[in-house]
DNA sequence: GTCAGTGCAAACTTTTTGCAACTAC
DNA sequence: GTAGTTGCAAAAAGTTTGCACTGAC
């Protein structure tokens, strides 16, 4: 699926929903939809905000913002993540399943894929509790954080030794 | 190990890692890391400054609290979680590993384990990112909310139906 | 004695809320 | 017309920061 009918597709969706929750079809609400499905990855609410204000021509408050999100979320539309401070959200509908490598060091996110983890954790047993989606978070050091840290190993070592 | 053993080697592993900063061994801190593993669980930082005061009747600021968590996360003896507004914390020294089951309706979280999803998640391969630790959170709905849902639909249906 | 650490309050950041104005239905 | 939405500003909640005082070394 393109990324024009994918937006199409989350629109009717979206439509679907208001209409099904008595909730009105706001050009704000589309708006937003829309520019969050012509982003890739994640953004926060500040990022998004100055994104419909200056690509978008858009001007929307803050608080529709956050109210928007939460139908979008609850229409599955839209995915909520705590990385840091401020919560990062991601558009959901197509969207391959992916994990996030977190950097403690420089906080930097990678995303990955790997089908077979998702499989196993997809179909592990959880009793009643009725699973919808999940996160996994993968804290550490990347591969550049990890070089800088021996380089100022070495340089310590070295200094030791004078 | 028994929970007086934990305590002691949190202690030690502590110290040394005070020591190896160059950091001092305050009172506050070592109270701080004692409560933390009197208690089971995740905790936020004002349960943890209400607890330190009520029960340990020892007064720190939160900002020491905030101060000190930042040391005993670098030290590996607390991690943090991002589940809802407030960060959650808790402690994971010799602490078996666990996966999280949050409630999207009500906002419960379960903890649950299970050793072959913690083996595949533990051998994933990363390329050259080096994790130290990860957290994986399920969302979905409990079995509580699974059955109010479901209950409110018959209510709806049946109201309809009239 | 010195400087890292602490407590306090103020500042800051992100999110929520109350209310008047607006508009989708 | 009316009730759901929006924008604004104020409030709330969580965390960080600046500064004077304290106490670990």
């Amino acid at each position: 699926m393109d990324n024009k009918s994918v937006r199409e597709t989350v629109k009717q969706i979206f439509t679907e929903y208001l209409k099904a929750h008595g909730h009105r079809k706001t050009p704000e609400r589309f708006a937003i939809l829309d520019t969050i499905y012509s982003l890739d990855g994640h953004f926060d609410i500040d990022t998004l905000y100055t994104l419909m204000e200056e690509k978008e021509n858009f001007r929307v408050s803050r608080a529709t913002l956050y109210n928007t999100i939460v139908l979008l979320m609850d229409a599955n539309l839209v995915i909520k993540h705590q990385f840091g401070a401020a919560s990062q959200y991601e558009k959901c509908y197509n969207r391959e399943t992916h994990h996030h490598l977190i950097c403690t060091q420089c906080g930097k996110v990678t995303e990955f894929q790997n089908e077979e983890l998702q499989h196993d954790i997809e179909h592990t047993r959880l009793g009643r509790f009725n699973m919808s989606h999940y996160s996994l978070y993968m804290y550490g050091l990347c591969s550049k954080c990890e070089r800088v840290n021996k380089r100022k190993l070495n340089n310590k070592l070295l200094t030791n030794k004078k």
